[in-house]
DNA sequence: TGTACATCAGTGAACGCGCGTTCACTGATGTAC
DNA sequence: TGTACATCAGTGAACGCGCGTTCACTGATGTAC
């Protein structure tokens, strides 16, 4: 790659991690400008359009980047669990929370804007989430105690209810850690972690009890 | 009341409707203007300030207002439930499926603006799903098959999870019904009510076979 | 009941501002010879 | 290797537009006598 090729990515992905920032930062994507985005990466407004037609088309190559990210992280999860069989629910969760805790952004950009966003991104992410659902599917087929879900259909369900509920949990995670006052925020984190390890506990309880209804 | 009063209450309620409805067809709240609303309304601008101090102002009125119609219809949901013990699954679907579809704007607001909207609406709207959570805790409570959830700590839980649960559903649907050509319609609403039956069987699977663990 | 004044929801002009987008440009990098 | 031209990321001025907000106003409704 040429010299003004590098620099072209950079500038590029400059725009891309600076909308990420502004629209994680409070705001959500639909509310930051054209000229923000190119301001916080110290370009001039028009030079913007050297990199995307609009706004809406720097949002969907976001969704793109951030619903990696996503992907990789609940890959992690799903081989960790699977590599060690004993892991504790518990356990899990740490990782998953403090996968949450160091790179919030993918999460609350993906969350905010599945259904807040303006109509191009909302589509993007939608596909995205099925793409992520299938792999996650594919994830927990290899899992143990799901050894008698048979078919793909009830492992989809399942890995749609898990990723929809880690959504939530990741949002209630990060909305926690953003407001509420330093003396209290470890029992406040415990709480929640702990209700959090019910849910999980009540599904798989579910699981192991499971035998497809006559239809 | 006196008839300048009723007047004003009048337009007030309509620029909170005109708000709501604006912010459910495609956008969001907060990319929808003070201007659109009142024009919307058939009102000068700066009538607006006659009723709310700003749109934020607007916003929170508008979220406790849908909120109400949320805990209506979860309730009469829990309470269809609470009558009709034998009640299947798939008919407490319906019903909600089709509240839903008779009223989908609370739906939408909410979920659009939980995470994506500005700051005072958010806050406004998690304090009211706090309450939504307590409310719905107690319809759970006297369920036939929670009976052996002894401590309200669980029972919060489980109506955390059944709600989150309803946004997600309520926006499948929804957005299901928003985009698929009627042809299919049919087709993928069936598809979506077995799964979203099998999610609900999968959690009270889970709740029949419940014995809480040693911490 | 009629009159004189007070209230106040809605009006209309005006403002400064940030926005997205256009256009002709500049000057560093790339390419052909 | 050096030269002459082409490319193209970034510049800076300019535009029209819708925005939130201010202000002095109007005229229907309310109130006190």
């Amino acid at each position: 790659m040429s010299i003004r090729d590098e620099r072209k990515q950079q500038s590029r992905q400059a725009l891309l991690d600076a909308a990420l920032r502004l629209s994680t930062s409070g705001r959500s994507f639909s509310s930051i400008s054209l000229r923000e985005v190119a301001r916080e990466v110290g370009l001039v407004p028009t030079a913007f359009y050297r990199h995307f037609q609009d706004m809406d088309e720097l949002g969907k190559e976001l969704v793109d980047q951030v619903a990696l990210d996503l992907k990789t992280i609940l890959h992690q999860l799903g081989q960790t669990y699977l590599n060690q069989p004993k892991t504790k629910t518990k356990a899990s969760l740490e990782l998953f929370f403090s996968a949450v805790d160091q790179n919030p952004a993918p999460w609350i950009f993906m969350i905010a804007e599945r259904w807040g966003g303006a109509e191009a991104v909302r589509h993007a992410i939608s596909r995205e989430i099925d793409y992520l659902n299938q792999d996650f599917a594919t994830d927990l087929e290899k899992i143990d105690s799901v050894q008698h879900f048979h078919n793909m259909h009830d492992l989809k369900v399942l890995s749609n209810i898990l990723i929809n509920l880690s959504f939530t949990w990741a949002m209630s995670w990060i909305s926690l850690v953003r407001q509420t006052p330093s003396i209290e925020l470890e029992l406040e984190k415990m709480a929640l972690k702990n209700q959090t390890v019910t849910q999980i506990q009540l599904i798989f309880r579910g699981i192991s009890n499971w035998e497809r209804p006559k239809n």
